[in-house]
DNA sequence: GAAATAGTGTCTATAAGACAATATGCG
DNA sequence: CGCATATTGTCTTATAGACACTATTTC
């Protein structure tokens, strides 16, 4: 390679709506790949902020409207041949968002949409984002048997069965909920937040995440 | 941020020499940080290679006549703050490698040196150096307590006491002997390759690293 | 009371920790 | 034999899975 490649920072968002997993993507509005669907981001080379992380998060909010909690970098992809301009370097975040924080913002913004991760995985996506979502995929599948996480994606508070649910529909099979429950509660890793009556049922205890989930892992995965 | 930032790959290479982890740095040639001690890497741009980790393994073979098996991407560290020059991206890389494979080309390339991962921490080195080394040795701790990739730093074949003593280096605490057996055996994790007869003792079963090794995670940790 | 959802009791299964015991070589 | 190192036997402990059972609400 002759010159500086490209670099980008892109995020896979991640958020959890009608029992399933979405994602925002945005449409381009330029060559190459215009009017493809893509991840969120662009070009570091003019960009706001300090860090990558900071920029990352501020294009998030001007591109999506979203102003994300929980973000953490996955890796970074680099070659010549993901973009046709040449050399082209990807730093790829992954964030987790409350679908209802977002989904106003999203439409308030002009080509920002979630889609199903199943749906998704059919759709020509532009650049390689549709090989660095799988990884997002994959890593965010893996944090779910050893983290809570997943929680982050949650209006909070939530109930433990929307908790265990989010974690099912990522792992794509049930979890015992006694299981669940137990390391939850031995690892202290949520606050009680009240209690919620729902249309139906019991009346379940509503609870936040702790600060301490954000890091936390247990010793032992979950069945995977 | 104006311009495009300046884009390095650098690389943590540790190895396994006289009952201590060792990684090794190169003397900087050129300012900033002129003579002083720093990761073995350098610019993206005119770098020979088609990817990052390719061009990351090229510059371990040119720069310290390293030629690496087991390579893996750590994180991408960028901000305004680690170069004076400016707004500067790395691209890490960590890797493992026999010490013997290691020290006779890195002694043969000029200001290349191994250090003693607990000496290291008190050095000035370049840029953020330091900072990247303690993320990547924390990647190796979290690692050697799920997987057994840490062999990769291990001329083979290897015994298995060799196995579980650069583990216990690196946990920085001893692993009970039957459980590291068992639990090696039960995933089927190496490929035994013969005998030896040290110095004093029993002999010890020789094995080397089934390609399962390389991936492979257990699904419950050792003693953190 | 029936249905629905939340939450628990408890037994089993799996894999790690502890540590004593055995195995095999050398001088 | 006695020392050194390798390897195993086996009991205990920790935590997840299975699954039945109880609890609380609405209709």
């Amino acid at each position: 390679m002759e010159k500086a490649p490209f670099l980008t920072v892109d995020s896979v968002i991640f958020s959890f709506d009608e029992s399933a997993l979405k994602l925002l993507l945005v449409k381009r509005a330029i060559d190459p790949f215009n009017d493809q669907w893509s991840l969120p981001g662009g070009m570091v080379a003019g960009a706001k902020g300090n860090t990558l992380e900071a920029i990352a998060r501020d294009k998030l909010m001007i591109k999506s409207g979203v102003d994300v909690d929980y973000i953490e970098q996955v890796f970074t992809t680099g070659n010549d041949q993901r973009d046709p301009r040449g050399w082209s370097v990807s730093v790829v975040y992954s964030a987790l968002i409350p679908y209802q924080a977002a989904h106003h913002n999203a439409d308030w913004v002009a080509d920002a949409a979630w889609f199903k991760v199943d749906e998704l995985a059919s759709m020509r996506l532009a650049f390689d984002h549709q090989d660095i979502i799988q990884v997002a995929l994959e890593r965010l599948r893996q944090k779910s048997l050893y983290s809570i996480v997943a929680g982050y994606a949650l209006p909070a508070p939530f109930t433990l069965s929307q908790l265990q649910h989010i974690h099912e529909v990522i792992l794509g099979k049930p979890i015992q909920a006694k299981s669940f429950r137990r390391r939850i509660e031995q690892a202290d890793l949520l606050e009680p937040a009240g209690e919620i009556q729902l249309d139906r049922g019991r009346p379940a205890a509503l609870f936040r995440m702790k600060p301490a989930a954000r890091k936390y892992t247990f010793v032992r995965n979950l069945d995977g």
